[in-house]
RNA sequence: GGGCCCUUAGCUCAGUCAGGUAGAGCAACGGCCUUUUAAGCCGGCGGUCGUGGGUUCGAUUCCCACAGGGCCCA
């Protein structure tokens, strides 16, 4: 801590925070530490009114006292009453009321007398309830724990501001108790997807993050360089391809849950950085990793909320029903239901171009044929699928990693799950001959170059070499935990279920 | 990338259409008050009106650019 603390007396809230300053001197000058190392806590305070209430059924009418309870948390609010004051307590349970007399508490006082709001204080005593009915701590004693020197937001508005939401998240934290529960569940979910898992056999590990060549989806990636080993590198797009070289080397049940980083536009779905779950399950194909789709999403909901029927919520979504089996949509007939057109059929770009035209669908300029129809998917199909549904059997081309299906021309073992019109999980069985696998990275390859396509995938060679020692028949899936924290927290912000979402500057 | 909207006290917001350098509530400060709870009453603080330029005798207000944020479209 520096030794002076420069004062300024200009603006308003420098003047707010010297006053504040004022009262750390007064209380040192009595003595008083503002910022001490220990408080010995000995009930939350959700546990203590609890007990009161317990004890109050279990005397009725008569007169009891309780222990002396010795809570701590955040000073909320404060009506001063002359010799008497009353101030809220928020610790991460609930919140207190707190009745301190000056009688009651003769030297201590004083602290109460330097007593802002968001201060963080010991208070010790018995539990009472005040003429007015409320459970509230009869103050014995209380302690300074830390003297904030800024101004807490206003106490009945609380933080409106979106910007100041997502810069000063402790705010919202404090402020807003959606916000507190939203950054509570999301690791809630996080510790039931893993728990699930495990249940299920399966392995957690951890892959690089810094890779050599950013391969396994088709996106931007962004570029960092090492200085020693004088190279550029990239942060991940994907943790497909390395965790298929751990399904080569025998372990049967993987999965990552871990950051990936696009380098794309920033929206209330996007942010560049963003957290997936990937697994890989060996001896398995797209069908068994559907039905664990469906059980996993379906189990993680019913544990956090109680129910496999996430509630409407006005404006942003009706009632939803997880429970499996989810219904599978065929991707082509579903094409040819919604826009009369079998896309299958004609695979050329001018077709699906003036195809589009006819349709009404904004055409990117030098866009390949996968591209395009990925772009009827998206207007034509997504929209309508608020309930969770599966499109499965994609075209070849928009799918470079996924198994051919027998017996159908052109068409992968994939699927991809959708609710509330966006995408939740995407899953293929896993392309394991090599020379297949070889020649789509080259087609891949052959497409950004054509096409000038900067999100096509890319070849790995290291990856090619790992497969073509022998990769069993694999099941492979990718879930955004993002959208499945939205999903279950019934936020439609990708940045409401983040904590500190990206900012400009 | 395009369009529309927003930015005023620490926080939540008026005021801007009809240009004359600003108001409220909460918080904070000084008083009164020992069961209040959005406590109450009295008094006085607190603002480069996002930034930069332009028009004007004069700009928070009108115009332009920029920054940050939001919504919609691509």
């Amino acid at each position: 801590m520096g030794e002076k603390i420069k004062i300024f007396e200009n603006s308003g809230s420098d003047k707010l925070i010297n006053e504040r300053i004022k009262k750390i001197n007064l209380l040192r000058s009595k003595g008083i530490d503002p910022y001490p190392s220990t408080y010995n806590r000995t009930h939350l305070i959700g546990q203590a009114k609890e007990k009161f209430k317990s004890l109050e059924n279990e005397f009725k009418d008569s007169k009891f006292d309780t222990e002396e309870f010795a809570f701590s948390g955040r000073v909320m609010s404060i009506r001063s009453m002359g010799k008497a004051l009353f101030f809220d307590v928020k610790d991460k349970s609930d919140q207190i009321q707190c009745f301190a007399r000056k009688n009651n508490l003769g030297k201590n006082y004083e602290i109460l007398e330097c007593l802002d709001i968001g201060d963080i204080v010991g208070v010790i005593g018995p539990l009472i309830r005040t003429r007015r009915g409320e459970i509230s701590v009869d103050v014995k004693n209380v302690v300074m724990l830390t003297k904030s020197v800024r101004p807490l937001p206003d106490k009945w508005s609380g933080l409106k501001d979106i910007e100041l939401r997502y810069r000063q998240r402790y705010l919202d934290l404090i402020s807003n108790s959606k916000a507190y529960s939203n950054a509570i569940i999301r690791p809630a979910i996080i510790k039931s997807i893993r728990e699930f898992m495990y249940k299920r056999g399966f392995i957690e590990v951890e892959t690089p993050i810094l890779v050599p060549i950013p391969a396994g989806a088709q996106a931007k990636p962004f570029e960092t360089y090492h200085n020693s080993l004088n190279r550029n590198l990239y942060l991940r797009i994907a943790t497909e391809l390395y965790l298929k070289k751990l399904v080569v080397g025998g372990i049967e049940k993987v999965f990552e849950i871990g950051r990936l980083f696009r380098n794309e536009g920033i929206d209330h779905y996007h942010n560049p950085e963003f957290t997936t779950m990937e697994s890989y399950q060996a001896y398995a194909n797209y069908e068994d990793v559907m039905k664990m789709v469906e059980d996993l999403v379906f189990e993680v909901a019913t544990e956090i909320i109680g129910t496999h029927v996430l509630p409407a919520i006005d404006g942003i979504r009706p009632d939803i029903n997880l429970k499996p089996p989810w219904p599978r949509l065929d991707l082509r007939t579903t094409l040819i239901d919604k826009t009369g057109v079998d896309f299958y059929e004609n695979r050329d770009i001018k077709y699906i171009e003036s195809t589009m035209k006819d349709l009404g669908i904004h055409i990117e300029s030098n866009a390949s044929w996968a591209r395009l129809l990925d772009k009827v998917i998206s207007e034509k199909i997504e929209p309508d699928l608020i309930q969770p549904h599966f499109l499965i059997d994609y075209p070849v081309e928009m799918s470079p990693l996924a198994k051919r299906k027998i017996g159908v021309n052109g068409v992968v073992e994939r699927f991809e799950a959708f609710v509330l019109g966006s995408e939740l999980a995407n899953a293929f069985s896993e392309l394991n001959d090599p020379i297949d696998q070889r020649q789509r990275f080259e087609e891949q390859e052959q497409i950004r170059s054509i096409y000038g396509d900067d999100e096509s995938d890319r070849l790995d060679e290291d990856f090619l070499i790992s497969i073509e020692h022998g990769m069993p028949p694999t099941g492979g899936l990718g879930i955004g935990i993002d959208r499945l924290v939205m999903l279950i927290c019934g936020e439609n912000s990708i940045r409401e279920i983040l904590l500190f979402p990206q900012m400009r500057n």
